[in-house]
RNA sequence: GCCCGGAUGGCGGAACCGGUAGACGCGUUGGUCUCAAACACCAAUAUCGCAAGAUGUGCCGGUUCGACUCCGGCUCCGGGUACCA
């Protein structure tokens, strides 16, 4: 073989570790395991831009790494393929989702195959697969037959409960989840209770329970979104707006498990932002709910009480009124006559109100007074109750009491509305313009706390409201139900059926309960989702299914745990499997998923675990967030000339052919322009003159008249026709047919330079780089090592093609090493000296930390360095090259494996071949410089052995002449001597 | 507003525990090879200065013999989140 030639070694290693099946993992081994996952992606009908890749390329170095390492490797892809491109495509087209579907996952397994990634192919799994949602449905049911039950606090299958519904009726059950929809019942009556009775009592306690819910709506969809697809009141994917909307909904209980999933993070070794944004998004606050009665009036003899929640009881005496989420329940019933209208108009307003107004409207006050009042529970005064939207419906419970004094919104409120602001802590003198909320002073004006500092007065009236049944101390959390159903078609159909209105969950032998074939995507005229569209579709050929389908989500919350034994078609995953792979050791993917895809995740994983079907707590022990590699978009600048031709006895496509130009100016030039540079400005104006003129003057039968206009603006450019911001203006003048006879006012040199920005990769700015035309450019081994050189894995960074050319060439000198005359190998056996031996094992260490803490870029900086070394020492010799090759494998595995064959070795085996020995000795064998200062500042420079304690050298320092040169004859103070950095004098 | 990151040449970035700031790569400039181009190779490249030298890691201050690194106070940029009571 002559010259490096990647594209012949990679198509040959692909092929080779495909037919061997190289890199397939066993779940028996003498070997310990190590599990390498990567979020699988959605296979998007764009397929990979080289933003892509990132995570995929250090998750294979380091799975390829453990290899060498002699680790037992799990690394698995699949493929999330339910979701909405795949079903907004069929709507518009007819194509039956899983068919674009199966063309876009073709296309990725083709892209991801050309990079060279060590997976285990045979353990690909498919969300969409009915052999894979079978599980996920199955899943969903044992979360349907499942209640949380608070004293054991884990869940516990339905049947306990039933059983105990037997025995002792609803007395004394404490379960996750909202009491209010509870019944309570004795044993006996149980016993009398019908079917339907017996399942809408339990109905209330299931993990997964159907409930008329206050929802994200998206219209421009047609279905409901979670809370985390929803970016700035608008749709994630499609940027629909998003409204409030009370509907029927299936739910999961993650509530039940907020707690654990807030406690288990403290447990796990993820990036901090991650942890954080979980933890906000639970969103764990400790306070109090107080009960306020409402006061009684002729109007009213129900006695009414409504409940707050506040995490500052101590401030209870500075409560001056409530406010009531305009949702909230009595609202109807406590509204007085009087106010009645006003109320109802301030209702009506708040539903016209988008959520997107809502939210970007936080400044304006508004409220309106109900006209009823509540005494305050510790001091019998009344206090008036208001309606205002800044009180959310779904939080603690709808209610909030107001103190003026101690929160700023209350504040602003109580200003606004003439309420009074009564201050409530000596530190509160003068409350002028702005609430106090620190939990500094002590109370004033505050009965029995009055004198008291936060913590004692905390206790206090906790205690105090116990005692009197008026409250009590309670945690909430922000984080709500998670919604389970989609009004879509392309998902996990819901296993659920319904006879006479009641929902069963159908038998789990008759499950996969698969997608039915329909005619349209749409939903039904009626409004109903798509699945409504299917014919006969009957569970036992008489009752209906469920027509909503899973979200997103679902298949993703436990495809960690089918690759661990893809086929199995008894269990989701068998007993044996899951105990030898037990959970994730490294997991890489996008931040993007932090509230989504790893808290649900983490939530099955807790389920299953309180079912005994997993054995741990955490599903993913390491995570890695690889950071996005950005676009760099291209700019070129069209001068905005307007250029009205005379009446014309031409039209259509001859018209077409003449018309005139776009003016396109060159950047430098555009900036010089717009500083108001005359002699540019000039240029361009002659520039449009000759053109018109020289238009005017081929006689076309038109002719231009009165140009005007001057402004100037950007427009993207595809970078594929830039090179280094240069254009190419002819293959521009081609892209596009109304650019064909487009003029450029180029630089004097003639080049036209365009403008750039970092921007994400995307289709629309036109600065997508395929990966595909780089590795037919330069092959996978030096893309995968230039997106690692590129910087920090964690970090977001531009993208800059030109950059490749230096790992290439890289790549080219190592395998001048191996051929220096570019014929056959020419390594020889001779002995390695130290300089050669201290040049690979410097490596060796290094290229071994640098993976370990996941800095792959100083890695392959190191490989650049160590081939420049060996290149300047001539080294062609086996004993350095052949561990180098073995280090170098993770990184560029084809060149790893055509070097390693061709230095006499098995074909393929260099994957468990063995991470090379690391010797220090050779790396301090060499006498080490160090610089010598006096006070700070650096004069000479000292050798000593690299095997010299500090004290020798701060002898051979006192000894030496150096402070009759440079200490002006005074005498050290102190010597300090740093080993391997600095000898530091203080004179 | 709150929480979390970040700021180093023309560009991406390196500097691990406080010890010669700018490794490595790109780009640029000059050179060798070539009829020429490409490839390759050699040299220079933080700033000012002919030089000696001086100044330099967002800003102000502190600790230290010594600070990109630690501490206090800012500025700007990025991400997350929000009338959460």
């Amino acid at each position: 073989m002559p010259a490096y030639r990647p594209e012949e070694i990679e198509k040959k290693w692909q092929a080779h570790w495909k037919a061997h099946n190289t890199f397939q993992a066993h779940n028996h081994s003498e070997k310990p395991k190590y599990y390498v996952l990567d979020m699988f992606p959605y296979p998007s009908g764009a397929g990979l831009h080289v933003g892509h890749p990132l995570g995929y390329i250090a998750s294979d170095i380091v799975s390829r790494y453990k290899r060498l390492r002699g680790f037992n490797v799990l690394h698995p892809m699949g493929f999330d393929s339910f979701g909405l491109p795949a079903e907004q495509y069929a709507i518009q087209t007819g194509q039956h989702p899983a068919l674009t579907t199966d063309q876009n996952i073709e296309t990725y397994i083709k892209q991801l195959s050309s990079l060279g990634f060590s997976y285990d192919w045979s353990r690909e799994i498919r969300t969409s697969d009915a052999s894979y949602y079978k599980w996920t449905q199955w899943i969903f049911l044992k979360l349907f037959n499942s209640w949380y039950n608070l004293d054991t606090n884990k869940a516990e299958p339905l049947t306990d409960l039933t059983a105990r519904f037997a025995e002792r009726g609803s007395e004394g059950i404490r379960a996750a989840g909202d009491e209010g929809d509870r019944q309570v019942f004795t044993a006996g009556q149980w016993q009398l209770f019908t079917e339907h009775q017996k399942l809408a009592a339990v109905h209330s306690y299931r993990l997964a329970y159907q409930q008329d819910t206050y929802v994200n709506w998206c219209p421009g969809l047609g279905t409901v979104l979670s809370n985390d697809e929803v970016k700035d009141g608008l749709s994630e994917r499609g940027g629909y707006p998003v409204e409030r909307r009370l509907m029927p909904q299936w739910n999961l209980r993650i509530t039940a498990y907020a707690d654990r999933l807030l406690a288990g993070l403290d447990t796990l070794d993820w990036p901090d932002a991650v942890k954080e944004m979980q933890r906000n998004w639970i969103g764990k606050s400790i306070g109090a709910e107080v009960t306020f009665p409402v006061e009684s009036s002729e109007l009213r003899t129900e006695n009414l009480e409504i409940k707050v929640y506040t995490t500052r009881v101590d401030t209870i005496y500075g409560a001056t009124f409530l406010v009531l989420a305009p949702e909230h329940e009595l609202v109807d019933k406590i509204t007085t006559p009087g106010q009645r209208a006003a109320v109802d108009e301030y209702i009506a307003a708040t539903k016209r109100r988008s959520e997107r107004d809502r939210m970007a409207d936080t400044k304006t006050v508004s409220g309106v007074f109900t006209g009823a009042y509540a005494l305050n529970p510790v001091n019998q005064e009344p206090v008036q109750i208001w309606l205002a939207d800044y009180v959310l419906a779904g939080y603690g419970t709808g209610a909030v009491m107001a103190v003026p004094s101690g929160d700023q919104r209350d504040y602003v409120f109580a200003q606004h509305f003439g309420l009074p602001i009564p201050a409530i802590s000596d530190a509160q003198q003068g409350l002028d313009q702005q609430a106090d909320p620190t939990k500094e002073g002590r109370y004033i004006n505050s009965g029995i706390i009055n004198g008291l500092t936060y913590k004692e007065a905390t206790t206090k009236l906790i205690a105090y409201l116990e005692e009197k049944g008026l409250g009590r101390g309670k945690v909430n959390f922000r984080l709500r139900d998670s919604i389970f159903g989609r009004q879509r078609y392309w998902g996990e159909p819901i296993p659920i059926y319904y006879k006479d209105g009641t929902a069963y969950g159908i038998a789990e032998s008759d499950l996969p309960l698969v997608l039915p074939e329909i005619n349209e995507y749409k939903p039904t005229e009626t409004g109903e989702p798509p699945l409504g569209r299917a014919q006969n579709w009957l569970y036992r050929n008489q009752y209906p299914y469920e027509l909503s389908t899973m979200p997103g989500w679902a298949g993703s919350s436990w495809y960690y745990l089918r690759y661990m034994d893809p086929t199995n078609e008894a269990r989701f995953v068998s007993e044996e499997a899951e105990q030898y792979w037990g959970t994730v050791d490294l997991y890489m993917g996008g931040a993007e998923h932090a509230t989504g895809h790893l808290l649900y995740a983490r939530f099955w994983y807790l389920f299953l675990k309180d079912l005994d079907l997993v054995s741990s707590n955490e599903p993913f022990q390491k995570l890695i967030n690889q950071g996005m590699i950005l676009g760099r978009s291209n700019f070129v600048y069209r001068l905005n000339v307007s250029l009205p031709i005379t009446e014309i006895k031409i039209e259509g496509p001859e018209l077409a052919k003449i018309y005139p130009a776009t003016f396109f100016i060159s950047k430098d030039k555009v900036i010089k322009y717009q500083a108001g540079d005359e002699a540019v400005t000039k240029e361009i104006l002659v520039f449009v003159q000759n053109y018109i003129a020289d238009f005017n003057n081929k006689e076309l039968g038109v002719k231009i008249i009165d140009p005007h206009g001057t402004s100037i603006s950007d427009l993207h450019v595809d970078v594929m026709l830039v090179e280094n911001d240069v254009l190419d203006i002819n293959a521009f003048r081609k892209s596009r047919h109304d650019y064909r006879l487009a003029e450029f006012i180029t630089e004097d040199d003639g080049r036209y330079l365009c403008g750039w920005e970092i921007e994400k990769m995307s289709k629309s700015k036109l600065n997508v780089v395929n990966p595909d035309v780089l590795i037919s450019k330069y092959g996978a081994d030096a893309l995968r090592l230039y997106e690692m050189f590129l910087g920090p894995l964690e970090q977001y960074k531009p993208w800059n093609t030109n950059g490749i050319s230096g790992v290439s060439g890289f790549l080219k000198k190592l395998w001048r090493l191996f051929h220096p005359e570019d014929g056959d190998l020419a390594v020889t056996d001779e002995p390695a000296t130290p300089a050669e031996l201290k040049v690979l094992h410097r490596a060796i260490q290094k290229v071994q930390e640098d993976i370990e803490r996941f800095s792959f870029n100083t890695s392959v900086s190191l490989f650049m360095i160590t081939v420049n070394e060996l290149t300047a020492l001539k080294c062609h010799k086996r004993a350095i090259l052949e561990p180098l090759v073995l280090l170098l494998s993770p990184y560029a595995p084809h060149l790893a494996e055509e070097l390693w064959q061709e230095l006499g070795h098995e074909p393929g085996s260099i994957s468990t071949a063995g991470y090379p020995e690391f010797r220090e000795e050779y790396l301090v064998e060499d006498n080490v410089t160090y610089p010598l200062a006096i006070n700070g500042k650096v004069r000479e420079q000292m050798q000593f052995a690299a095997t010299a304690t500090a004290s020798e050298i701060e002898t051979a320092v006192l000894a030496s002449d150096f402070l009759a040169r440079f200490g002006e004859g005074k005498s050290a103070k102190k010597v300090i001597v740093v080993p391997g950095r600095m000898v530091n004098v203080v004179v």
